[in-house]
RNA sequence: GGCUCAGUAGCUCAGUUGGUUAGAGCGCCGGCCUGUCACGCCGGAGGUCGAGGGUUCGAGCCCCUUCUGAGUCGCCA
């Protein structure tokens, strides 16, 4: 049982009340963060979104009514207080607290709301299990860390809008019931009632829209926009995202980095203060892969691998004779001062890798006298292992781990095994950001399952010109004019520069093994948009939760989105996905066909 | 689907080699307190040790099954 507001108007915010409104009445309103009763004497912590200020009830200065009510109070009660604004004396001021040189000293007290006790306190410095938080996520919401980056995510939009307005750019809305176009990730399916049996696709990217956009004219798009993949989820996915999407015409792969570099930059300026500097380091995939093996490096620590394939080629061991007559290759890392891992915690990096399909993995520790210890020694002479510590450049004290294997199998085993290392090590800083673009990507790789090529990026993509010729006899080798925004090991965004004409387009189609029916059933509306003059055209789409989980420290996406979804994908708030009455099912003429045990 | 970790009071956790009545901090309830600000002091309530089965004289602890959550691999054009 509330009280009404009635005849009362909140005068100020929470923390928006200062020293210089000294002697003047204010009315604020708010939740109770906490209640300190001294007896006579009552301190009430009032919290809104702006923050806190301190409410006094003085037993012996209060009309009865008012102290007796204002006793009744129990946290996260919705209070409106009426009162003059004082001053602390200087041994009741609280440096810790932005209002804390005053107080208001209420004059007139309302309960609007009253509270159950909460399922978990407010604070941050109480860690609350995932699945609970989520359940109750308005209340999680509450918490200063998670109210702090709903409103940064809020700025980190309002910069975005500005710059990209002051650039030239229309915002302009696509739709999201599309055509499923079923390439690359699964679509979200909603079922037509009108058309029984059809369904349409919630789009994984507006992708198809802006170009058609570009075809129209509108010359340079922007939108924030919804983004959804039914795919299992991660810490940094989603199955609905937010993407910050732009397509440009008449540009090419520089102006488009350089805009989005731009915006970065401001977006940092603006919201942390940090200077980032221009043009960001650009890196080729394929430099990427050889010296990180990733595509998305976290170049803030060292520990970059080395092919010591030439070195061992012709040696006896037969992990490393394999993969080298397979194609493959044998590749370190320098775990720098890590010779005095235990057995132990080798062997745990050793079970690492394996997750990774590497089968094993090969070290040399290096004594503090620089003699070395290694599980494959007797498989080497001490003038060869000498060689693999002297090109690891290996001091005493390191510790060189050796994968061999195909180059995938290598980079991604060595690539995610450096970063283990780095967190185990705690070499990185969170507030510390390493931007950089990676260039050329391949256009195509081969899936093994499809006996196929597919494309690395997607099929509207351009290839670089002087690999044209490649496309017939080679089309693993052909680069794409494609690149991707990463920081601190996360992939940002990524865009390309599109294929804008048709036959080029067709080709492609071709190449991706879509028979030209298929491809004229499934992106017909593209490519009789190519016959009426197109414009060339690229753009790039940011994911926004993973840049504002960044900027914010947060460790999960989770953590940056109102209300997401956990790890099945459903809410444990709502409880969607659910069950819909049989009835709602008939119209859309489906049957649910039970699964059988 | 695989692997790893976790599940004990409302919350966060501890719980020794399998041994008496399962503990702590915070929160909650009651009492006292006029300068607190993570107020303090006194008292109190609160437990299907995720669930089921087994081993044992005896299980929070050991074994099996299972559920839930997280991370990750596969997947994510």
């Amino acid at each position: 049982m509330g009280e009404y507001m009635t005849g009362l108007k909140r005068s100020h915010m929470c923390a928006e009340v200062n020293e210089k409104m000294i002697g003047e009445n204010v009315t604020v309103m708010g939740w109770v963060q906490r209640r300190r009763d001294l007896g006579q004497l009552l301190f009430i912590a009032l919290r809104d979104r702006t923050g806190i200020v301190q409410i006094v009830v003085d037993g012996n200065t209060a009309e009865k009514a008012l102290f007796e009510k204002a006793e009744t109070v129990r946290s996260e009660f919705v209070l409106a207080v009426k009162g003059k604004v004082s001053a602390r004396t200087e041994q009741n001021i609280n440096e810790n607290m932005k209002t804390g040189k005053i107080e208001i000293i209420a004059e007139e007290f309302r309960i609007l709301s009253e509270s159950e006790v909460l399922p978990f306190q407010i604070e941050d410095s109480v860690t609350v299990k995932d699945d609970l938080r989520l359940k109750h996520r308005y209340l999680d919401l509450r918490r200063p860390s998670q109210l702090k980056n709903i409103m940064l995510r809020h700025k980190v939009v309002q910069v975005i809008h500005s710059f990209l307005d002051e650039e030239g750019f229309l915002e302009i809305e696509t739709p999201i019931l599309g055509k499923s176009t079923p390439e690359g990730a699964r679509d979200y399916l909603v079922p037509s009632r009108v058309h029984p049996g059809n369904f349409y696709g919630l789009p994984q990217s507006p992708q198809l829209y802006k170009q058609l956009l570009m075809v129209s004219g509108m010359d340079k798009y922007y939108q924030i926009a919804k983004c959804f993949r039914d795919e299992d989820l991660r810490a940094d996915r989603q199955p609905e995202f937010t993407q910050v999407d732009m397509e440009l015409s008449f540009v090419d792969e520089n102006d488009i980095m350089d805009i989005n570099e731009r915006m970065m930059q401001k977006v940092f300026k603006e919201l942390l203060d940090v200077d980032i500097k221009l043009p960001l380091q650009r890196m080729t995939y394929k430099e990427a892969m050889e010296r990180y093996g990733s595509d998305k490096p976290d170049i803030r620590f060292g520990m970059e691998l080395k092919n010591i394939s030439d070195i061992v080629k012709g040696t006896e061991f037969v992990v490393f004779k394999n993969a080298l007559e397979n194609g493959g290759s044998v590749r370190a890392i320098n775990a720098k001062g890590c010779g005095n891992f235990p057995r132990k915690q080798i062997d745990s990096l050793v079970e690492f890798v394996k997750t990774y399909q590497a089968k094993g993995l090969a070290w040399i520790v290096v004594n503090a006298d620089g003699t070395l210890k290694s599980q494959i020694a007797k498989f080497f002479t001490t003038e060869k292992l000498q060689e693999i510590v002297d090109a690891m450049e290996a001091k005493a004290g390191d510790l060189i781990l050796i994968c061999a294997d195909k180059n995938k199998v290598v980079f991604d085993a060595l690539g995610a095994l450096r970063l283990e290392l780095s967190k185990r090590l705690e070499l990185t800083k969170a507030d510390d950001f390493a931007f950089l673009w990676i260039t050329e990507f391949p256009m195509l790789e081969w899936d093994e399952e499809e006996n196929r090529y597919v494309a690395v990026h997607h099929p509207f993509t351009a290839p670089m010109e002087q690999d044209l010729e490649l496309l017939e006899k080679e089309p693993g080798a052909v680069r794409a004019k494609a690149y991707d925004i990463v920081l601190n090991g996360y992939e940002l965004g990524g865009g390309s520069i599109r294929i804008h004409r048709r036959e080029i387009q067709q080709k492609m189609f071709e190449l991706l093994g879509f028979e030209p029916e298929d491809a004229q059933e499934r992106f017909g509306f593209l490519l009789d948009a190519f016959q009426y003059g197109v414009p060339p055209h690229g753009g790039l789409a940011f994911g926004l939760d993973r840049i504002i989980m960044l900027m914010s420290g947060a460790t999960s996406i989770r953590d940056v989105i109102a209300f997401p979804k956990v790890k099945d994908a459903s809410c444990p708030m709502t409880d969607a996905p659910n069950v819909v009455e049989q009835k709602q099912l008939e119209e859309l003429g489906i049957a649910i066909v039970k699964e059988k045990e």
